[in-house]
DNA sequence: TAAAGTACTTTGAGATGCAAAGTTAATATA
DNA sequence: TATATTAACTTTGCATCTCAAAGTACTTTA
């Protein structure tokens, strides 16, 4: 058996991270409130995993305003994308494993 | 939709801690030189997630000598089997969520 | 007697996680 | 005009986690 880790992305080690690209692999376009909300994240905590993602290139963020607010908005770049799939498809591999 | 992070273990995040366990999970009994050597790990590194996992109750060691040579075992506990399948189910429901 | 194997524990450095507080820039309210 | 509020951060500082490498205790093999 190959070893199952390496099938799996560092970047998804955290629970939160996984939460947003879970959203924004089904919601195109999502806010920070909406993030925030959702997960029940602070202020600092959400921003600071955001900007992980952002760094590995796994989300894009645009800013707005909204009427008279400014709004930001986050979407999953193509390479996020694909980096989340294949760690769920990694995660599927290592829970079938009929390893022996 | 509720907070879909809270339907994640905690003591999974961790790569190393989720191929230990998928390796228990099929394989009712496994050593410490075979995960050293599946999951590539240093003795260290090693031995510390498996101290995470038994605080946590996860799984039970056990102790013998093979002829001469010290063996020591692994096995998933029914509060670890329960605990991951819960994991992998949060997972499940974490990727399918048509979330709005 | 020396080297090697088993299964650790310890050490220490670096990365990560988090809440809380501070920040910036804009708008709304008194 | 002064104050408050909102949005989205950034900074701070502490705690926890992660890891490799080295050390340990015991035994076996050369």
């Amino acid at each position: 058996m190959p070893n199952p880790i390496l099938l799996l992305n560092k970047a998804f080690d955290s629970r939160i991270r996984l939460g947003i690209m879970a959203i924004l692999m089904t919601n195109e376009r999502t806010d920070f409130n909406y993030l925030k909300e959702t997960l029940e994240l602070t202020d600092g905590n959400l921003a600071s995993h955001i900007s992980a993602l952002e760094q590995a290139n796994f989300i894009e963020v645009s800013k707005q305003f909204i009427g008279k607010k400014p709004n930001t908005t986050y979407k999953a770049t193509p390479e996020g994308k694909e980096a989340f799939k294949k760690h769920i498809d990694g995660l599927e591999q290592l829970i079938r494993t009929d390893n022996l």
